[in-house]
RNA sequence: GGCGGUAUAGUCUAGUCCGGCCUAGGACGUGUGGUUCUCAGCCAUGAAACCCGGGUUCGAAUCCCGGUACCGCCA
């Protein structure tokens, strides 16, 4: 049988790296088995909800590639089906009805701690006479799923048998008294009805499922298979959340990281192919990944990793892709006005030393407009050379008798200026480039010269000259 | 608090099922050196881990027992 995954998000305004990662691992495991991979957004808290915010989901998951074959589906068409459920456990008595208000259970859950004894649900209600169920019948009411006595347990794909006292479980809600469903009963429901097959979710769920197993076999439903896959951490080995930086997918995309990066240093955290493999492809983690190759331990998530895969990721991709990508994150609009052949060439000296898409944006200043200050750390290394002022004019005449101003020309220039000077070419080379730049790194000189051109070049000499007689 | 889960370097991990090939492998980060005009890169090289305590065994990261710590759920 073909397996059948789904992730099932809750429009939260965001995609959550978690639930990407969650994602992603449903999304490997259905391609790989040639499955099917649903989308299900998970909104049944209608105040929380809107549809902008599973418009951020969708995006997210297009942006990351990890496209689905059904759906969305959204909980909230289906308010009506949740509820037929609950009442059907109502009547084959795995489900009582419950008419405490929040406020009373606040109470009651309270003294209970303070007398400590178990904060489970005291079953009031169930225990009902018939004359006090007479007496609320007015009130709203929620329905309460009744924990029959026993064990429950589970085999997890990963933590092989799990298992739990039903005495530790208290009697759940499945629908709430406005009618809404709750997280286990639309789940397990949902999950049902998609057929999926393959639950595979993050740990932090793994307490849930011995509920939802009750439920499925309340129903008499056969359940899924199970996986819960360790969680993601943020640097202090807590739950991974916004004050550890970015937690957006979308907010990666927008600090300059390419989705093949980000899916594969997720695919990553957690999972390893078994081999020293790192770098690997779309198609090649459908073809390596395994369920049983999953970790058992929580990972942190390491920015400086990422930042490393994702500058590998931009060092493969052509100049014209990667020109293309980031223009598409630019909304410089002055940039998309440069001509072409221009921007190539920057890219292309760019590029081994870019990590993200958006340090193109970061080195690449100098080459669009004239430097308007020199790093002072280089004034002081490099503008108080003995001679620089009378260097940097010769360089300048020996640029402007140069009739092709390519690489080697330009190379070749310097040098023999430098040898007929008697000194380093270093000693020419870090002035002229704190001249052009502004800055004491960078890439080859005699490159930005020849991308910067004859003009642009004598017109920063001279300005740099002139910068030079007021420091004196 | 109860319950569930987990434990290899700062971080991600391989090895654990079936004890010896592990003086524990790879990657990020980090130290040093080399290359180049600088930075980045690249190359070379170094430091850095089996949670603790017992046991079983000729031999344990791997098996058993007991702690501890961390994470999660109930919230």
């Amino acid at each position: 049988m073909k397996p059948v995954t789904r992730i099932a998000p809750s429009p939260t305004g965001f995609l959550h790296v978690g639930t990407a990662h969650t994602a992603l691992y449903n999304w490997l495991f259905a391609r790989k088995h040639g499955g099917k991979f649903i989308l299900r957004i998970e909104d049944t808290d209608i105040k929380r909800s809107d549809s902008a915010m599973s418009d951020v989901i969708i995006e997210s998951l297009k942006w990351l590639g990890l496209e689905w074959d059904e759906g969305p589906y959204f909980q909230s068409d289906k308010f009506p089906v949740y509820k037929k459920y609950a009442k059907e456990l109502l009547q084959n008595k795995s489900a009582y009805y419950c008419y405490c208000t929040p406020k009373e259970l606040e109470e009651r859950k309270k003294e209970a701690i303070s007398q400590k004894k178990t904060r489970k649900y005291d079953r009031k209600c169930f225990n009902l006479s018939d004359a006090e169920k007479k007496r609320f019948e007015n009130r709203p009411k929620a329905i309460r799923f009744f924990i029959p006595d026993g064990k429950v347990s589970f085999e997890d794909g990963l933590h092989n048998k799990v298992e739990r006292d039903s005495q530790d479980i208290e009697d759940f809600v499945i629908l709430k008294s406005d009618g809404t469903p709750s997280y286990n009963l639309a789940c397990v429901v949902d999950d049902h009805e998609l057929g999926i097959t393959n639950v595979i979710r993050g740990e932090d769920h793994l307490v849930n499922t011995f509920k939802q197993i009750l439920l499925y076999k309340a129903f008499g439903w056969k359940p899924p298979e199970f996986v819960h896959h360790p969680m993601i951490l943020g640097t202090d080995r807590s739950k991974l959340s916004k004050r550890h930086g970015a937690v957006s997918v979308l907010d990666y995309k927008k600090q300059g990281i390419l989705p093949e990066a980000l899916v594969n240093f997720l695919a990553l955290l957690g999972w390893s192919p078994g081999d020293d493999r790192e770098i690997m492809s779309r198609e090649e983690l459908i073809d390596l990944f395994s369920l049983d190759r999953l970790s058992l331990t929580a990972s942190v998530f390491d920015i400086k990793k990422l930042e490393w895969m994702n500058g590998e990721y931009i060092k493969k991709l052509s100049d014209e892709e990667l020109l293309d990508r980031i223009l598409a994150l630019t909304v410089n609009c002055q940039l998309l006005t440069v001509n072409k052949e221009y921007m190539l060439k920057i890219v292309n000296i760019l590029k081994p030393r870019m990590q993200r898409l958006t340090d193109f944006g970061k080195f690449s200043g100098y080459f669009f407009e004239d430097p308007t200050q020199y790093e002072s750390e280089g004034v002081d290394k490099y503008f108080k050379l003995p001679e620089v002022q009378r260097r940097l004019t010769l360089v300048k005449d020996r640029f402007s008798e140069l009739k092709e101003f390519n690489v080697e020309a330009i190379e070749s220039a310097i040098r023999e200026l430098a040898s007929e000077l008697g000194i380093k070419a270093a000693l020419l080379i870090h002035p002229i480039r704190l001249a052009l730049t502004g800055k004491t790194g960078g890439p080859s000189l005699f490159h930005i010269v020849e991308i910067l051109g004859k003009e642009a070049v004598i017109r920063r000499l001279k300005k740099a000259l002139l910068f030079l007689k007021e420091l004196k």
